[in-house]
DNA sequence: CCTACCGATCGGTAGG
DNA sequence: CCTACCGATCGGTAGG
């Protein structure tokens, strides 16, 4: 059932995704955003109850696109290094095709209410987790090195996160050439054997 | 010949490092740091002209300690691989010593102004026109497979800089060891030859 | 969605 | 390094 949402309201979370991408949430006003839509900044509160909110909607809007990305490929029957592949092209397919709201995810989180902080942090290890098993399976099945599984899915965030600060989108490589060096990247590395 | 600098000056800047880091820099307010140094706000325009002065002296301190590390090791002659296990090594363990400093230079440094934003974008182009040399080197050498250079060097930056978000000094991982076991993901990947 | 407005807080300065 | 203070801007509300 597709959620309705205002075409107002779509207006304030663009306008909200690219200053809170370009400034930061901190240095974004409720003003500039309310100018870049072309209303009083008084109207922002008949659609969001605060900034917060704002931040709260994109927040976990898009957490939510990670998770849809996620789900089938864990529960398909590929073997650990097709399943780790298509995790790391789906994962950066999401943050390119959401790179202002990515961003935001990635970097203004900490903004979060207390309350909303809490389950973003319980969210996120859910989908770690995920990447993890993948590797352990992997492990498990000799495809895979011995290696400290927790350090290593840190670096394979950190591979895969980056990419929203330098991609562009009218670069020379595609998205889904992306995900093929990346992966190349994280299962074989830079020596040659 | 060392820079004397003054004790007030430097718990300005570890109160600034600390909360720039924790809260962002937008959501830092100079009252707060003087609160935290034990001083009148109005005190802390004798040491710094302004808050983003503070920025500055703290992003283009810790480049320095990046520049002075990868110097010596640039002009080694030690061959591709070792070299780019020295630099590896060498980045995260400036940023371990610098965890603060080092999230401000990495999340913060947009806020400057500028005419200072030109300075850092040159500085951050020639450190990795550092590491795109030595992958050069190593594949003509023959010790590092074929790929596209620029590419490959943003991920190798986002791996290593990614360390500043997790990095816990209180953890079972020495900084020696975190050098090791990321220079092993970045040269071998994860899978099995 | 607007007008009108609130109290709080901001970075920074004058002058000592 | 302090007292005293500035104009600007902030997130948000009342009431229509």
């Amino acid at each position: 059932m597709p959620v309705v949402i205002s075409s107002t309201k779509k207006q304030i979370l663009n306008a909200a995704r690219n200053f809170f991408r370009e400034r930061g949430y901190a240095a974004t006003s409720m003003r500039e955003i309310a100018k870049e839509v072309g209303v009083e900044p008084a109207s922002l509160y008949s659609h969001f109850k605060s900034k917060e909110a704002i931040l709260q909607y994109i927040c976990f809007h898009i957490a939510d696109e990670f998770f849809e990305m996620q789900e089938p490929i864990l529960n398909s029957v590929s073997n650990p290094i097709e399943k780790l592949k298509r995790l790391v092209t789906g994962h950066i397919n999401v943050i390119i095709e959401n790179l202002e709201a990515s961003s935001v995810f990635f970097n203004e989180w900490c903004y979060l209410k207390k309350s909303e902080l809490k389950k973003f942090a319980e969210m996120r290890e859910r989908y770690e987790r995920g990447f993890r098993n993948v590797i352990l399976e992997g492990i498990t099945s000799g495809d895979f090195r011995m290696m400290d599984v927790s350090f290593t899915v840190r670096l394979l965030f950190s591979v895969m996160n980056g990419i929203h600060e330098w991609y562009k989108i009218s670069g020379k490589v595609t998205p889904d050439e992306a995900g093929e060096k990346m992966s190349e990247f994280i299962l074989n590395g830079l020596a040659i054997k």
